[in-house]
DNA sequence: GAGGCGAATGTTATAATATCACGCCTCTAG
DNA sequence: CTAGAGGCGTGATATTATAACATTCGCCTC
């Protein structure tokens, strides 16, 4: 992602917070500034380390209470699979998103809408998706 | 699951891994059948927990290594956004399960043969898929 | 039977991920 | 003012997972 882009991401980061009657403090900022910076998935533990230039503070509640807050919003998504995090530049505050994640180079694609499962047993009521593909994408893929 | 289904996925189990010459040892077993006795998912330390009535015996490694060889086979999968496994009475090698997960319950319902997403970015080669819902079963849905 | 190989397991330690519990600060409504 | 709520700092700890090395056992060959 570009500095220019990203910047961008922020304030309608913050905008969709606003709207959202929610605020987007600089803790919150800097981690979603930090994970949207990053090619792919990010791990807390990283995040942690990025956050601490000064010496005592950013201990692992703080990003991870920042991450929860960034995931509820939508501005963020968990990796299941492979316990990090990804960022999203437009947000989108329905719950699901199907993630293509290629095992080679690391990058991540977001696709929304994916259809309801026709294969679900009768009277399931899904309230919550986890869609993750790994594989390689068309750059990585070998010919 | 009864104790006479529970002794029949034992035997096909072990048939299962005979004809893909591999060993189901006792302690792959004993995890297997500690695995396919929950009610939903179990998490790696109560399996730990599990297998040690005896006092030294049974550290982390013991029931990693064996989930990791169940998993391998086609026996047990990992529920990863819990963190936890699932066992699979009918064993099936090809990687991908669809998962229902009752959040009330705790029951696991699962489905294969999941339609390629259609959404996949041009040229993605997907290699494995978790997909995992989350929701209230029939029993479970409040009325 | 002796020796050696490989797979599986035992054992010790530690890494990596995540949460709890408590207290302080700041903002704001009343 | 003051009381409550939200956000954050801090220390401790819980939970999940792996690394590294030693040991055992079956099997094959000589």
């Amino acid at each position: 992602m570009t500095a220019d882009s990203l910047t961008k991401a922020l304030a309608a980061a913050e905008t969709h917070c606003v709207e959202r009657g929610e605020k987007l403090t600089p803790v919150r900022k800097r981690v979603l500034e930090l994970v949207l910076e990053a090619d792919g998935p990010v791990k807390a533990y990283d995040l942690l380390e990025a956050l601490k230039p000064g010496p005592g503070s950013a201990k692992p509640p703080t990003v991870y209470r920042a991450l929860d807050f960034l995931m509820t919003a939508g501005l963020v998504h968990k990796v299941e699979a492979l316990n990090a995090f990804v960022g999203c530049s437009h947000a989108h505050d329905d719950g699901g998103a199907e993630l293509f994640i290629c095992s080679t180079c690391g990058s991540v694609e977001e696709r929304h809408g994916a259809p309801e499962p026709v294969n679900a047993p009768a009277g399931f009521m899904i309230q919550r998706s986890v869609v993750e593909h790994f594989g390689q994408c068309a750059n990585c893929r070998p010919a």
